[in-house]
DNA sequence: TAAGTTTATAATGTATACTGTTTGAGTTCG
DNA sequence: CGAACTCAAACAGTATACATTATAAACTTA
């Protein structure tokens, strides 16, 4: 058991923020199994290090609420149907704004990075790639997001919309879904190449209205046939 | 020479939830110099414990924006004029949200406590006692935010506005900016009683732009590149 | 005297060891 | 056959010791 998760030592800073950066991206990519437990002496004994910069790693994960701490190993949460409503209800009020501002504050290099990450969108939306679909949805929203010049809203964002994320990898393999949501990024980059703020403003807003509303009806464990007995466990919060 | 802040165990769960919970009520109370440095080896000898629960405490405070941790120990972030604007940017944008929320579930109880909260500070007003005030309308904001149902929304708000907070007790000692605060205090605590969360949502929107007006006005840091100039700061009566 | 360089120190970063608590399996008793 | 108790393993919490680094002070030199 335990197939331990391929980590490799990224060359950033002190060690806390190496392991913390790879373990973030891990979940990020879904690559991080729902039940799986996240130890950190294991951990450090992969990356040949102590446990404590893994330790570090794994509390800071808890906090900003990508992992949940038991008395028995991290692991990813499990979230209610009302944790996802709660999180779409925050994004709903900061993403429009912070698209109004990417709107005019995206420079050539940006809108160029959006269109190849949108061809690939729809790329992989035609060949029904559900993981580069995700891969593709991630670039472009890093990149503007990346052109925000207020760093705590776009941060805050970021947060909020990788908590989703974790368990969205299964719902957007849903072939009319990605649909929905290549016409939302394509709505929104056309205003971007307007520099049009407000078109961005709202058609964020419509984007992020059918993303909840897609993944409030297609996610599994709200409405399993899957028969794991997960259950709704309330985990951690704070 | 630096005098030790008093800090004292609050019988919560493990020690770093309970210093964690110390330092931070040490600085929303202010009673943190500006410039004084957080070290934790000098906070464990005081406690009587040991380094790593308080060198925990303290990166959590960092990675919640309370404190920013240097090579040469904890201190308090100083917020440039840019710091200041993004921060209001993000409440403007979810206060308003919450505070209609807050008008349909807040229950008798609660409109009593801030009924409580808002003569608090109306008599601390009148009294010029810039402390009381503060801690009065701490009070308010605590237990309007306690009643929104979105944990999320209710904690990235209270985190934003604590980031201000820190650097905002000085200006509260303005009298007349006083005023502006009781009257937008007043304001919403009657839409509150109205159940209106209509006139709640208005409300806080023009109290959060009112607040951020005199902040900017007001704080002595700020004065470089926004050449305000207009001859309404009545600074003369303090 | 002022500027640049060296050194000392104070603080965090990291490692290892120990403790306490929870969990789960195994066993015994009803 | 099932429920409760015991015990051992596993893992986080805490403590102590060592390493590293950046800052500030001291010192040299032009």
């Amino acid at each position: 058991m335990t197939e331990t998760i391929e980590l490799k030592r990224v060359g950033d800073g002190n060690l806390r923020a190496q392991v913390y950066q790879q373990i973030r991206l891990t979940i990020q990519h879904g690559e991080l199994a729902p039940g799986q437990k996240l130890v950190d002496v294991d951990i450090a004994a992969q990356l040949g290090i102590s446990r404590m910069p893994v330790r570090d790693a794994l509390m800071q994960l808890v906090h900003e609420g990508y992992l949940v701490g038991t008395t028995r190993g991290f692991t990813l949460p499990t979230l209610t149907a009302t944790d996802v409503a709660d999180i779409f209800e925050v994004r709903r009020l900061l993403e429009p704004r912070a698209a109004a501002h990417a709107a005019r504050t995206l420079d050539a290099a940006g809108l160029k990075t959006l269109a190849a990450a949108l061809r690939e969108a729809e790329a992989a939306a035609a060949a029904g790639d559900a993981d580069r679909f995700f891969q593709a949805n991630s670039a472009f929203r890093n990149c503007w997001l990346g052109a925000v010049e207020n760093e705590r809203l776009s941060q805050t964002i970021a947060r909020f919309a990788d908590h989703v994320l974790v368990v969205r990898l299964r719902t957007l393999s849903h072939q009319p879904t990605q649909a929905v949501i290549v016409a939302g990024m394509r709505a929104i980059y056309e205003a971007f190449v307007k520099r049009d703020a407000v078109a961005a403003y709202d058609r964020m807003t419509r984007f992020i209205q059918n993303a909840e509303e897609r993944f409030m009806k297609l996610s599994p464990p709200f409405q399993d046939s899957n028969g794991e007995g997960e259950g709704m466990s309330r985990q951690g919060k704070a």
